[in-house]
RNA sequence: GGUCCCGUCGUCCAGAGGCCUAGGACGCCGGCCUUUCAAGCCGGAAACGCCGGUUCGAAUCCGGUCGGGACUGCCA
């Protein structure tokens, strides 16, 4: 049988980050297998679901570069693969569940199943040991599964081996709530059966709910899929990933300028690995070498830093007129402004010293604003650093006025001039160039100045070298 | 509280009884290169939670213990 694997986001906020990374799992195991991949929306939590979230969970998938085979927009076999269009499919598998006696119909009231699970807890057993099937069957209500208490729930996970609970411990669970809407457990279980899902690869937060659906399953009189729960996704602090402390969800990673290999790359090593040694690798190697049996058991913590450093790996191995294309709208928000074609060409003059010395696309930006916007302030700590030093002024006014007679304008030859102008004065390169750098730059961080100067331009150069001698004189 | 899962450098991953004086990557520290910052190169510190057992031999197997996590809803 051919492998049919699938994600099923809820559309109740965007595509969370471990989410992101169990869909990436199915999908590599869908194209290490030939099988099919499937996106499906879990949109039975009415409330919370809107039509938008679903789109940019879509887009998001698309955007880390996973194509699904079948599923929601694409379609298939199984129609919207959206369960708040199949809630008659779940109120009938539910009705067979309760024909058959394998579920019941519930209309105790909280109060006195509280107390049930209040008791239990005292006598340290699960809270729904006591919940079970009352004596008197009632004919509304909500419907629970019925644990069969005699036999231990055992199965086989992929990525943990053998998994057991006792019937005991697991509550006869709610499948059908009272407004006739089914749960997630029975949704989700019918649905994997009906679209003849052969693995189920998914948060190991649902381990404990495994044996639920399983019997569900089995009530269906299916065979349950093979399972994989997933090691969980942890934030730099050791706690669960969080919304205000790190970037959680895909589309912030878009927007701080995370490129999507990138992101496919990092999210691969949460978890698992090619080979131990590789660390940078392409989708189609990961393809070739992943297996989720090779998956490891162990939470990870995201690592932005980690993230960062690979991002920064990926714009360094980019093609240089790829990386200026991709940034000049980072640019154009440093800069404020659109730019103009003259200034287009500048950019693409200096992008590629850009390129090596940036790890977030919106770096880019900053650090070439001074080429298109007058510097409006120095930077005070560069300032204080380099321009407080005796005979920078000299220096200042000497290289104006050496750059002023200058015919060529190439970095070569500002290169050549300023060199031996410090030569003659006597003036070490580093200390000499320093002021320049913060004259025309701003800052004594910036893109080569030898450079930066030839695409600034003459005039504009020795501008602001007046400028900064002028306010050093003050 | 109960059930289940997990436990190798700060972090991620490798290691499936001898190849381990434990390997790779990020980060960190030091050096080189150098017009700054990066990048690059070289070097360094840094881990098998603990206790027993099995075995000639254990990071690898078993038990216990401690620690972390998940779940415990008419949320998913």
């Amino acid at each position: 049988m051919s492998v049919r694997v699938r994600i099923a986001p809820s559309p109740t906020g965007n595509l969370h980050v471990g989410t992101a990374r169990a869909a990436l799992f199915n999908w590599l195991y869908a194209r290490a297998n030939d099988g099919v991949f499937i996106v499906r929306s879990d949109d039975t939590d009415r409330d919370r679901s809107t039509a938008e979230y679903e789109a940019g969970i879509l887009e998001s998938l698309r955007w880390l570069g996973l194509d699904w085979d079948e599923g929601v927009s694409v379609g298939g076999p199984h129609g919207s693969y959206r369960q708040s269009d199949r809630y008659e499919r779940y109120r009938e598998v539910a009705e067979q569940l309760v024909a058959s006696g394998a579920a019941y119909y519930d209309q105790r009231p909280t109060d006195e199943l509280e107390a049930l699970r209040q008791k239990a807890q005292k006598e340290g057993k699960h809270p729904g040991y006591y919940i079970r099937r009352p004596e008197t069957e009632a004919d509304s209500g909500v419907i629970r599964l019925a644990i069969p208490q005699d036999a231990p729930i055992v199965f086989d996970d992929v990525i943990r081996r053998t998994v057991s609970f006792a019937p005991q411990d697991v509550d006869d669970f709610v499948i059908l709530r009272s407004d006739g809407i089914p749960t997630y457990h029975l949704a989700s279980t019918v649905d994997d059966i009906d679209y003849e899902i052969t693995h189920v690869a998914r948060g190991e937060d649902l381990l404990p709910s495994t044996p639920k659906h399983i019997l569900i399953a089995r009530g269906m009189g299916a065979g349950e899929p093979i399972y994989a729960h997933l090691p969980l996704l942890f934030g730099t602090d050791g706690k669960k990933l969080s919304k205000r402390h790190d970037a959680s969800s895909l589309t912030e990673f878009r927007d701080a300028g995370y490129l999507p290999d990138a992101v496919f790359n990092y999210l691969c090593l949460l978890g698992w690995s090619v080979d131990g040694e590789t660390t940078i690798f392409s989708r189609d190697e990961a393809v070739a070498a992943f297996d989720l049996a090779d998956v490891s058991k162990n939470p990870a913590t995201f690592d932005t830093e980690k993230l960062e450093w690979m991002n920064g790996e990926y714009i360094r191995a980019m093609d240089p007129s790829r990386f200026s294309e991709l940034v000049v709208p980072f640019v154009e928000e440093a800069v404020g402004r659109q730019l103009d074609e003259a200034e287009l060409a500048r950019f693409e003059e200096i992008s590629p010293l850009v390129q090596e010395r940036t790890k977030l696309l919106p770096e880019a930006g900053e650090q070439v604003t001074f080429l298109f916007t007058e510097i409006g302030e120095y930077d005070e700590k560069s300032w204080d650093k380099v321009m407080t030093k005796e005979g920078v002024s000299d220096v200042l006014a000497a290289a104006a006025e050496r750059l002023g007679g200058l015919p060529v304008w190439t970095a070569e030859a500002i290169e050549e001039s300023l060199r031996a102008m410090l030569a003659e004065m006597e003036v070490g390169v580093g200390k000499g160039l320093q002021p320049m750098r913060v004259a025309v730059t701003g800052s004594s961080v910036s893109p080569p100045l030898f450079e930066s100067m030839a695409v600034l331009g003459q005039e504009k150069t020795i501008a602001r070298l007046d400028t900064a001698r002028t306010r050093l004189t003050r």
